[in-house]
DNA sequence: ACGGGCATCCCGATCAATGAGACGGATGCT
DNA sequence: AGCATCCGTCTCATTGATCGGGATGCCCGT
């Protein structure tokens, strides 16, 4: 059953020490993966000895060990995301080329936002959002709209819960975040101000695929006060881009 | 040891399921994944629902099963190929916004050429190459890159063993090769014509980092017989723009 | 010279992983 | 309808791989 009591088992040690990699801690010793996953010393060298064998780990020249290039090759070529991100592309250039701020592409992935793609703008200004990183559903624009279009579920799971407070103006109230979700459902996109951080906005659009279900929001980053509407029309016209890559007929 | 007697160990039967994933087979029933990784009907089941308990793969709704997000998270948030890529894109951006062709960047993996990134010309015109694929080094202009500034041991390696035709153009003679290295070094860049499909010609410059070693290589995919000098500084420029990202002073 | 931290190797007990097989349901071919 | 496959799920006795404490030796900074 998924209620394992007993937090062990071959896959959940490899797991754990797959997970103590962070994009601050990208290369580490054996001895402190160990103490990161709470695995013994000789266990952690022995796990770590057979995944560099397996080249899912690469061992430094000076024994430190980092990420192998193989597991990203081998979670890059087949995953959901991929086929997503090249859908996205060409229309995330396009709407990044007009409007000239960060342009992102997220999904939803247990109860947050993940980030596939992230094309940067002028000089990279405020830098909240990472490839392969993550945002609270609540409080980023792309977020929103991912939980306005999840499931019933996961609306009441979200809105049962804690909602953590970033910055003064983030929708910590359910009742708030409820009428929020239903304004976004209205208008077709959300707008987020300064529910990150103070400084900036975000702008974000749903993409559906051919079964119409939602997959992703595409997102810009703008100033804080800039008008939002520009962003708006180019985000829909990127959003109608990537949707027919997908195979949608409109 | 590497020389392992026995193919087995639970990490490496973890491997060899994913392995059994690729570009065109993204979601398959666990009784394929057994199957193709020679694994017994209920060993595969075993293995994929811890896989699938530990979130690397994911369950469809009938049962078919795929890379999960988890792992590509895992593997993009803190590799090598993430910080190399980051660095490298405004400026890929540039030279495919200037040359208007297929741009990519290529790191030496396992004595192939792996594709870290491409950005797709016009109307993506040929398209052997994929992000996280592979090329072989003596047949595309990014391989004989990474191999013209690989170890001698690499090159030694890769004289000694069957160099494959891909076409007639394909240069499978090792003293060829040999001199073709030796080119690419004088020149400082390689010029791939038909190598690996007639209809096109790829040239490719070494990228260094802040120790000089070359640790990538910028390449553009031209129409065969187009002339090549307007690429080939495009990519000089992308090279230092991506040099000095890297943190290389000049 | 010394202590701390690291990687590596060893080894006996244990226990979780293993895989054959039986069962039932879904699908599709004749 | 009837039959043949192919799938997923479950059980269970056996065993061999996994486990982790501990000893050893190396390197580095103080």
């Amino acid at each position: 059953m998924a209620n394992s009591p007993t937090g062990d088992s071959v896959t959940d040690r490899l797991v754990r020490v797959l997970e103590t990699f962070t994009p601050s801690r990208t290369v580490q010793t054996a001895a402190e993966i160990g103490r990161r996953s709470g695995l013994p010393r000789s266990s952690a060298h022995r796990i770590v000895g057979e995944l560099v064998d397996a080249g899912l780990l690469e061992r430094d020249d000076d024994r430190r060990i980092r990420i192998g290039m193989r597991l990203w090759e081998l979670a890059t070529r087949s995953s959901q995301a991929l086929r997503l991100r090249q859908a996205a592309m060409p229309a995330m250039e396009r709407v990044q080329a007009r409007i000239r701020e960060h342009t992102q592409l997220a999904v939803l992935e247990q109860d947050e936002a993940l980030f596939l793609e992230r094309l940067s703008g002028p000089t990279s200004g405020s830098n909240v959002t990472r490839i392969a990183g993550r945002l609270p559903l609540h409080a980023s624009s792309s977020g929103l709209v991912l939980l306005a279009y999840g499931t019933r579920d996961l609306q009441e799971r979200m809105l049962a819960g804690r909602l953590a407070r970033l910055t003064p103006e983030t929708i910590a109230d359910p009742a708030a975040l409820r009428r929020k979700l239903a304004e976004v459902r209205t208008l077709g996109h959300a707008v987020a101000r300064g529910s990150i951080e103070l400084v900036s906005t975000g702008v974000a659009v749903p993409v559906r695929d051919e079964t119409g279900t939602v997959v992703a929001a595409l997102s810009v980053v703008l100033p804080r006060d800039a008008p939002t509407s520009a962003a708006l029309d180019e985000l829909h016209r990127g959003r109608r881009e990537i949707e027919r890559a997908l195979g949608v007929r409109s």
